[in-house]
RNA sequence: AGAGGCAUAGCUCAAGGGCAGAGCCUCCGCUUGAUAAGCGGAAGACGGCGGUUCAACUCCGCCUGCCUCUACCA
């Protein structure tokens, strides 16, 4: 075997060394001790002094000493070789300088209307349509938002290349509480008296208008490519008219109703509120156990009786009463009934508390707890009786004195409490149910601002008789006092009116605004509705009797979801969700097209009366409804639009407004079906949100869609988690853990945050902090001059004349074409679930290990010193050639200005793409023949090899094992480089047949070196391993043995192998037969 | 109060019923021909307790911890 160890011939330079010592390995050690840890300490720092860090300095400073020989003791010759010696060659940039690169590439895009480009190279293809969910206009663009538009560019962009027409029309929600309330902040706090509806409309839409395009820049600047100069805006006719357009259908349909119901109410925001604009914050609230007096049981009941036949040791009057528990003691001017469970235990128990005998009903089972939190003495239990006994009860109000029933319901559990409910029709969703069936009047005493009203008022909305007498004071007291004040003062009273039994505080979450983080409170008012369990008349003349809700299930079904919890988590929410509160008393939004005669308080609204508004709203904006001097109502909808009844009526226009998630939700109609671009593109491929809108933007584009249109608006929909600090708390600007995108993009550069987003699992939360972008900019850095490495090589390479055909190219060429295939599939994968830290994951180990560690590394010899025009270095070369050109479309949707500057760097064909966004996404060969798929030259180089795979696959382990072993020769300074080395494997005779399997021993005698990075390999099987001496055994490789020694052999001055032939070219005595021929 | 998710090396993340992989960090070495780079080596992990199995980090149950969601129950 050629090159075998021990088949000496002349050593010259290596005589006269110490045993086992080579030059370079000596004089290395040497010249390193000492000033190498430093000058490494140094280069990582901030920055490199001068003092001394480079023994040549001219060479430090030269801009160009990477390519130059910094070695001072060389001979004329060696520097004459060196010089034939083809290292890398490019003006690829080690280092990004992302901080200029990006807002000059930005300029470039934008003058050459890359947006527009790409949609023209596009047109005619198969619409694909991520629908943008509008940020609200208030504010900087943070992290959170910033990173939901990167997300949306990548998927964008990655569609594009997969051949679709993706226009992306940003939008942004403009209407809505937040703004209306900046502004009245700017104003003082309330809108001025003198001030019109119209004016301060108008500052809000200045306000909105500001943030618009503040927002626009932040996002550009990372690198996301749209429509930004033509977005959609919640605010403009157009879009408003075809929110009423879809109020209009609904009306038709019957959906819509108008209704005096319990709604979330914010007393801080003075508006009702729907349940996405809640949040649950922890609260705490008084706990009281409370008497009402019993007026009369029903005499035959099992309760009448017992008490009965205590005779004169009974409690009488106020002493019997019934106990009720609550935790909102401010509902209890609104309680008109108590609810009991029909078929559960209750007690008659006698006690004594404060020396005096009193007599309460209460669940038996909650009997005890009763008991131990009010300390109650000689309890007794003087009988038990199912629920329904106390049908026909009948207790006083404490406050009101009015007589009031005991009802039943459902709901009454025996978990917390005393099994007897305080029930306030007027103040919580079950009560009112079940006051509407005991036919109770709905009280709700609270006005709009949280306080109780007062005086003529407070006694008409309680509903108290004519001749009412505040005998108890009450009255006095609460009138006029906000209801959390009201508690302590309820609580006071009480107590001092001996009808408290007990009280503590309890902690509890609570639903809060999720604006003024004000608790909220549940009101009765008349309201608008979206009724969710209505049957559709025109469907169900076709046979379909399905409810809303059920028709929201089956759609939700057939979107898909990703991640795939998504579903349960939204049909669960569309499960029990309420009808849709969808009116708001507020100023800055739609104004609901309603008017009510001044007199009777009727709705004057049909068919006719709305499409007539619609009109004048699109063509005159919402502000008409506002404007009275313009538009008074005679104008605003004259006799011929009314329903007969209202014609020459006097008629006042409705206040409220539609809630923005109506506005929002019906963007599928006023973008997606009215934007020109988008018109014959529904319903949208995607919607990309964080998943808190599964109960917001999702949920009520869902609602509007298929309750008008009949179909769900998307057909996936992607959601992320929010983004949080190092702590894993959320992201929020009133902590400070979140920093508006453009600074983010300012100081860490644009593809280095995508970069991170790219990376991390967005279906968990997302931890972004400056530390973390930093720490991922290494992967960043690998890629890129992995990537250098690659396109270093390609300086004298052009893939139209100089690249091979796929089957002249080398096996190990086609072994890293066939890892790239390999990579392709499992990067495309990976964006097909829109998992894109697997992807990211994918081009990270293949860069790392695939190329860095394997390939790279050991193609070096072949593309340096080989015949710069021969087949072995052009394989090599057409190889990196279609690596670098994958590389770079599979990063162009994150890293879009790297993947551009790559771009710019790589040889390219004829017909390439000017730039990577217009490129198409990699597609494998076999792949890319299939009929409509984009293929490119290098496309064509991407087949999948398993042969190939399983061969190297075992080379590699074989070269771990050998490193493993050459790195302890050097550490006992036998070796230097791998080239000192020559390596003898022994094999056992199993191991024999994979290796024969893998190709002819003469291929694998020339590729083993190659691989090892060694100069000479050897292979000697044989069955009886003891024979084997000064052989070690593998540490992972069952059925080798290893043998490594220093090669005696002078190394070629070109290549620096030792391969034995040296000086076989009398004209280049110093070069090996292959360089030899080289140099010519 | 219910539902769900997560828990792997100092850090960030993988895989998969059968020797747990990568990047960063640390340490050691090589190289000076990817050089503000590159290569090699070393060290380093399956939250706890049970169960199924020949075999569990993986499947199942329970517990603990963190997070999210849902609901508001008086």
């Amino acid at each position: 075997m050629q090159g075998r160890p021990g088949a000496a011939r002349e050593p010259p330079a290596w005589q006269g060394l110490p045993a086992g010592l080579s030059h370079r390995g000596r004089h290395t050690e040497h010249a390193d001790r000492g000033s190498r840890p430093n000058y490494r300490r140094r280069a990582r720092g901030s920055g490199l002094g001068a003092s001394g860090i480079f023994r040549d300095s001219a060479t430090a400073h030269s801009p160009d000493r990477r390519f130059s020989f910094s070695r001072t003791a060389m001979s004329d010759d060696a520097k004459k070789y060196k010089d034939t010696v083809l290292l890398p060659r490019t003006d690829f940039p080690m280092k990004a300088g992302l901080q200029q690169l990006e807002p000059a590439m930005q300029k470039r895009w934008a003058e050459q209307n890359l947006y527009g480009l790409i949609r023209a190279a596009r047109r005619g293809k198969p619409a694909w349509v991520l629908h943008d969910g509008p940020p609200y206009a208030n504010g900087d663009a943070h992290t959170g938002t910033g990173m939901n538009k990167i997300l949306k560019d990548m998927v964008v962009k990655f569609r594009t290349m997969q051949g679709q027409d993706c226009p992306y029309v940003p939008g942004w929600d403009c209407h809505g509480l937040p703004i209306e309330h900046n502004v009245l902040k700017e104003l003082g706090g309330k809108k001025p008296e003198n001030m019109t509806s119209v004016r301060l409309r108008e500052l809000c839409l200045e306000y909105a208008n500001k943030f618009v395009s503040s927002q626009r820049e932040q996002f550009k600047t990372t690198g996301t490519l749209g429509r930004w100069e033509q977005p959609y805006l919640t605010t403009s006719a157009v879009y408003e008219a075809n929110v009423l357009r879809v109020f209009e259908d609904l009306f038709a349909r019957g959906y819509i109703t108008r209704a005096k119901r319990p709604v979330h109410w914010s007393w801080a925001a003075q508006s009702a509120l729907a349940e996405a604009e809640l949040e649950y914050e922890d609260r705490t609230d008084p706990s009281v156990y409370v008497r009402f007096p019993v007026l009369s049981f029903r005499p035959d009941s099992a309760v009448g009786t017992a008490l009965r036949r205590l005779g004169d040791s009974a409690p009488r009057g106020d002493a019997v009463a019934l106990l009720i528990w609550t935790t909102t003691p401010w509902t209890l001017p609104a309680n008109l009934a108590v609810a009991a469970a029909a078929e559960a235990e209750y007690a008659l128990a006698t006690y004594t508390r404060g020396g005096k005998a009193e007599a309460m009903v209460v669940a038996l089972e909650l009997l005890g707890a009763v008991r131990d939190k009010a300390g109650l003495q000689d309890l007794k239990t003087v009988a038990t009786f199912k629920g329904r006994e106390l049908d026909g009860t009948r207790y006083r109000h404490p406050m009101w004195g009015r007589s009031c029933p005991v009802v039943f319901a459902e709901y009454v559990t025996l978990s917390d409490g005393t099994g007897l409910v305080h029930t306030a029709p007027g103040h919580g969703k079950e009560d009112f149910d079940t006051g509407k069936r005991e036919n109770l009047p709905a009280v709700c005493p609270v006005s709009a601002n949280g306080t109780y009203y007062a005086g003529q008022r407070l006694a008409q909305e309680l509903d108290l008789a004519a001749g009412f007498k505040d005998d108890a004071g009450w009255f006095a007291l609460l009138q006029g006092q906000h209801i959390f004040k009201a508690n302590d003062l309820i609580l006071e009273k009480l107590k001092a009116d001996g009808w408290l039994l007990h009280h503590e505080p309890v902690h509890h979450s609570y639903p809060h605004c999720w604006r003024t983080h004000q608790p909220v409170i549940f009101r009765v008012t008349e309201q608008w509705f979206v009724a969710i369990d209505h049957v559709d008349p025109v469907h169900a003349e076709r046979g379909d009797t399905r409810t809303l809700r059920q028709r929201l299930l089956d759609e939700i079904s057939r979107v898909q979801w990703f991640p795939a919890w998504g579903e349960k988590r939204i049909s669960s929410m569309i499960e029990n969700r309420p009808d849709w509160c969808i009116s708001r008393q507020r100023h800055w939004g739609i104004p609901i097209p309603a008017l009510y005669d001044a007199e009777t308080g009727e709705v004057c609204m049909d068919a006719v009366s709305v499409q007539h508004l619609v009109s004048v709203v699109e063509k005159h904006g919402s502000n008409a409804w506002y404007d009275d001097a313009n538009w008074p109502v005679e104008k605003l909808l004259p006799d011929h639009f009314r329903p007969d009844r209202f014609k020459g009526r006097k008629l006042v226009k409705g206040d409220d407004i539609f809630d923005v998630w109506f506005e929002s939700g019906a963007s599928h109609r006023a973008v997606m079906l009215a934007d020109p671009e988008l018109a014959d593109k529904f319903p949208a491929a995607l919607y990309l949100e964080g998943d808190d809108q599964h109960r917001g933007w999702f949920q009520v584009s869902l609602i509007l869609s298929v309750a008008t249109k009949g179909k769900s608006p998307f057909r996936q929909c992607l959601t992320s988690a929010f983004v949080v600090d190092e702590k894993g708390e959320k992201g929020s600007k009133s902590k400070g853990n979140i920093w508006a995108i453009d600074k983010g993009v300012r100081d860490l550069g644009a593809d280095l945050i995508r970069y991170y987003f790219a990376s991390v699992n967005t279906s968990e939360p997302i931890p972004v902090t400056y530390g973390l972008i930093q720490a991922a900019g290494e992967g960043y850095r690998k890629l890129r001059n992995t990537w250098r490495a690659l396109v270093g090589n390609l300086f004298d390479f052009d893939p139209a004349r100089h690249a091979l055909v796929y089957d002249r190219l080398e096996p190990l060429d086609r072994w890293a074409l066939s890892r790239t295939a390999e990579l392709v599939q499992e990067v495309t994968a990976a964006w097909e679930r829109y998992e894109f830290h697997d992807a990211t994951r994918a081009v990270m180990q293949f860069c790392n290990v695939t190329l860095s560690a394997q390939y790279v590394d050991v193609c070096k010899d072949r593309l340096y010193c080989d015949k710069a025009d021969g087949d072995a270095r052009r394989s090599a070369q057409t190889a990196y050639w279609v690596i670098a050109d994958v590389l770079a479309r599979l990063v162009a949707p994150v890293c879009v200005h790297t993947a551009e500057e790559m771009w710019g760097f790589l040889p390219r064909l004829d017909n390439a793409q000017a730039s990577v966004h217009l490129a198409s996404w990699p597609v494998c060969g076999a792949e890319a023949r299939a009929p409509g798929v984009a293929v490119t030259a290098a496309d064509l180089y991407l087949r999948r090899d398993a042969e190939l795979d399983a061969k190297y696959r075992l080379l590699f382990r074989v070269k771990g094992e050998s490193d493993r072993v050459l790195d302890r020769l050097r550490k006992e300074k036998v070796l230097g480089k791998g080239y000192d080395a020559a390596v003898t494997l022994g094999v056992t005779s199993e191991l024999a047949r994979d290796f024969a399997a893998l190709g002819s021993p003469e291929e694998l005698q020339r590729e083993l070196p190659v691989v090892l990075n060694v100069s000479a390999t050897a292979e000697e099987a044989a069955v009886d391993h003891g024979a084997l001496q000064g052989y070690e055994p593998a540490v992972e490789l069952k059925g080798l043995w290893l043998k490594v020694q220093p090669t005696p052999e002078e190394a070629c001055q070109r290549c620096y192998r030792r391969t034995g032939d040296v000086g076989s070219n009398p004209a280049h005595a110093h070069l090996c037969s292959r360089c030899a021929s080289v140099v010519g």
